[in-house]
DNA sequence: CGTTCGATTGAGGAAGATCAATTAATGTGG
DNA sequence: CCACATTAATTGATCTTCCTCAATCGAACG
């Protein structure tokens, strides 16, 4: 099997093999959604809230695991350490996200958790976590969902880092950016960037210049605008014609093999 | 409590705060080894075990999730598919990791599974093994485990994607497949490559040609060696040559930012 | 022994990194 | 509120890495 990639590749796809798997992530379609996650965890549990704001440190790499996180509100960004001593966006969690699995293995955590907004975290023991788990299966279920879907999602950010071009990674960034935004509520044709373009080139894998280089070739195409207050708010006027450019780039350029 | 790691692995940890990220991935120190996990397993379910060769597949993207599979034996690669139609190879499974945990989320597996060697795959049921799990939570243990090991081993091959040059990303491929093969108990000295130059291309996110140059440039350096049986037979006489290779070329030439 | 597929190697070109200069925004203290 | 310093963003000009195309060679297989 195997087919050409071509315009009708979508219809291709259609008729048999599923899903063209979502670029920069698996959908954070949840069996259940954030209020009933948090109900059922407050039932069972008694977590501690606590209110965080731009720059805190949820956790460090290497601190010692116990705790697992669940963001309620804000954005959050996880930074690794390379085999270099860079730091590294490796991934962005927003509401509904669980923090942390990563400690489990190890004992440590092996990133840093920074917020980059104000925003509400909920905090549990991951031991009494899992004590809980015992009379409730849902919550069971509903950790392992979290993390297969994280796991999911990072394949599919690490095919789109692979082998697709500047261009098309930060367009599908944005897009994924206001997609998050929607499914927690906040409008998302005007999205004001949390981050730099150093912060969104080092995640994306290339310099702020590209980053800021393909913005404005973006706006230049009416894909997105930026308001008058400043270029880290993008206006996005519709989402489609994000997507619509991402796969227009692709035909026309085919990457990667 | 965990590893028994690599040399440069345990002093780098030593040092101060914590791991510069094994490079591409986090070591697969078990709490547990794979045979001790595998009684445990046998003790409490049946599972079906069967022996498959290259090219079989496992499971693939789109189909209904219902197992978990554990690797007992041989070789592994994960593909997915593109946002525009292209295979991609996303992951590398080895003995004792364990395969299937994309589907948990979505009730569908996200990727395809293919084997690239002989070798023996555990299949269980995966409501069979979480009920299995509430009278030996060892066992939770177990998979919770394996799922933390595999998001914080891809957030290590994306920080190496985003962040390394083509070079160092083959060195670390070879230097990886060599450390997981000693893991398993096979000599890493000699390393027969289950996978063609496009595929470890495709993997690395770069062109098989690179993937040539790069391996004929370590050679050149002595670094790694070709048998007379082709040269997809690769001599690694000292394992540390490479990781040294690798820390060279980053200090001489800092990626990224 | 020819066919096919994988690997190597070279030459040219393009995407994107680097360097550098300029222009916003954002503070900060007077 | 203003000069000033500071950090972020834009844009242009080069330079490097790596991709693309193409030719050749080797190994495997019928």
């Amino acid at each position: 099997m195997n087919m050409t990639a071509s315009p009708t590749f979508v219809s291709a796809l259609a008729s048999q093999r599923a899903l063209p798997t979502p670029r920069l992530g698996v959908k954070r379609s949840k069996n259940l959604d954030v209020a009933d996650m948090l109900k059922l965890l407050r039932e069972a549990l008694t977590p501690r809230r606590h209110v965080v704001h731009a720059g805190d440190v949820i956790y460090q790499a290497s601190e010692r695991f116990g705790n697992l996180h669940l963001l309620n509100a804000g954005f959050i960004k996880i930074v690794g350490l390379s085999g270099d001593g860079r730091e590294q966006v490796v991934g962005l969690k927003f509401r509904g996200d669980w923090l942390g699995f990563d400690g489990i293995a190890t004992g440590q955590y092996s990133c840093d958790a920074i917020a980059m907004d104000t925003g509400e975290i909920w905090t549990f023991r991951c031991d009494a976590l899992l004590d809980a788990c015992v009379g409730t299966p849902a919550l069971l279920t509903l950790l392992h969902e979290a993390m297969s879907r994280e796991i999911a999602h990072d394949r599919g950010v690490l095919m789109s880092v692979c082998s697709m071009p500047a261009e098309v990674r930060v367009a599908e960034f944005l897009r994924y950016l206001a997609e998050s935004l929607a499914e927690c509520g906040l409008r998302s044709d005007q999205v004001t960037l949390r981050m730099t373009r150093a912060e969104i080139g080092n995640y994306l894998g290339m310099t702020l210049e590209t980053v800021s280089r393909v913005m404005s070739k973006l706006a230049r195409a009416k894909v997105i605008g930026f308001t008058e207050k400043g270029r880290r708010n993008v206006l996005i006027p519709d989402i489609d014609a994000l997507s619509a450019f991402v796969q227009c780039s692709l035909v026309s350029k085919p990457p990667l093999q």
